[in-house]
DNA sequence: TCTGGGGTCCTAGGACCC
DNA sequence: TCTGGGGTCCTAGGACCC
């Protein structure tokens, strides 16, 4: 099984860590004498390791169905655009995408063909539940399979279907499971379901298209570098360093996306506060200032983001959280000038390309800023770490 | 004594996702 | 002792415009 950052909850299982009793999303430290018990293996997150094999299965996917028929919908998970084929040819289709990647990149993946994208998630879902009857492959391509497989799937495991909804629909309306929601009306989804966002979700389990196929290129408007501590922090320093820190890997983002950021907000948790409260709320800590104009320069957004630490730190208290968010996100080639300030940045342009060309090739902040620090005494704990196999040469597997 | 209609933009908050 | 991180979309309501 894999952690959560910090070690602290399970965020991924195997089938057989699953069958073992192991919970998802439970605390580590209330699983371990399972874990001890059973012996089941356990990792850190590695997301390093993660995102390479991801994009080798992603561009495995390209390969078979075309570029532009693939939307990469999360780490682990596309949507292809099928339409191109017969309805004959799916079952073979399915069959040469799952044992290329297979055997391309190692990973196991599973296959759900149906007329949307709700409806395919639904069939995924299926392919993986019942694996020894399906082979991780299921399609509906009929009327009576689609109606069979709604009936017999809870509203709670619909996708666009979260706890409130899923709540809401069986205690007010008695609507449990699939196939009874898919005969409301769009009305009542519109009232009842959060707008159009209900609607289209009808609308795509009676099999009619309503979430299309996206465009890869998009650009994120939001970009956020937020962690716990690896132990509750005391001193103003060293919250600095971690958001001096998280304002550079944020930085690298944007520049990674060739965007530039307007808006920059801060925010820390102290101990004692709950967590789980969106730190978007209005009672979290935190502030937010607009920059004069845009910027994708770490030395432009370390400062004021460390600026702002001095007036959210209450000394005395102890802090377990922070996080740095940057938003009003541009294209950085078309940054609105501002008529006070000398706009000549081609010199800072060069040297963030150089910091970032040096910590890619060598490693992670070979090159940082001073006030990054270098104790890094807040560092998230990530003990049990498997090896950065395909991004890292110190780090390649060995085998004799 | 009495005062319209039509629109845009922004923000906060609520839902959802992996 | 101890429980993640990073996103998206939509709506309502307020401020403001002519």
């Amino acid at each position: 099984m894999v952690l959560s950052n910090n070690d602290g909850c399970i965020i991924s299982r195997s089938d057989e860590a699953k069958k073992l009793g192991v919970q998802m999303a439970g605390p580590y430290f209330l699983a371990k004498p399972l874990i001890e018990k059973h012996n089941i293996s356990v990792f850190s997150s590695n997301y390093n390791l993660y995102g390479d094999l991801s994009w080798r299965v992603m561009e495995t996917l390209r390969t078979i169905v075309g570029k532009k028929n693939v939307e990469v919908y999360s780490v682990d998970e596309a949507f292809l655009d099928l339409s191109i084929f017969s309805k004959e040819e799916l079952p073979a289709i399915a069959k040469e995408i799952k044992s290329t990647v297979e055997q391309w990149t190692g990973i196991k993946v599973s296959v759900g063909i149906a007329p949307t994208k709700v409806l395919a998630k639904l069939a995924n879902r299926f392919s993986k539940k019942e694996k020894e009857k399906t082979g991780c492959v299921v399609i509906l391509d009929t009327e009576e399979k689609i109606i069979e497989a709604l009936r017999q799937t809870s509203v709670a495991d619909l996708w666009g279907v979260g706890h409130q909804y899923a709540k809401k629909l069986q205690e007010m309306w008695g609507i449990y499971d699939a196939l009874q929601l898919r005969n409301v009306s769009e009305m009542f989804a519109k009232t009842n379901l959060g707008g159009v966002v209900g609607a289209r979700l009808i609308r795509e389990l009676r099999a009619e298209t309503s979430k299309e196929m996206e465009e890869e290129l998009s650009s994120k408007k939001m970009i956020a570098t937020t962690r716990m501590f690896g132990s509750p922090v005391g001193d103003i320093a060293s919250i600095k360093e971690a958001v001096a820190t998280y304002t550079s890997r944020a930085a690298e983002k944007l520049r990674r996306q060739h965007s530039a950021a307007k808006v920059i907000s801060v925010f820390v948790v102290a101990k004692e506060q709950d967590h789980t409260t969106n730190f978007r709320m209005k009672n979290a800590n935190s502030r937010q200032i607009e920059l004069p104009s845009a910027t994708s320069f770490t030395n432009e957004l370390i400062k004021p983001a460390v600026q702002m630490i001095d007036q959210l730190f209450e000394k005395g208290k102890l802090y377990k959280k922070a996080g740095v968010m940057l938003s009003g996100i541009v294209p950085d080639e078309s940054i609105q000038g501002n008529l006070f300030r000398e706009d000549n940045k081609n010199c800072e342009r060069r040297l963030m390309d150089m910091i970032d060309n040096v910590n890619f090739s060598q490693r992670d902040d070979v090159l940082k800023f001073a006030a990054s620090g270098t104790t890094r005494d807040w560092k998230m704990r990530q003990e049990l770490r498997s090896g950065r196999y395909t991004t890292r040469w110190n780090e390649l597997f060995e085998a004799r």
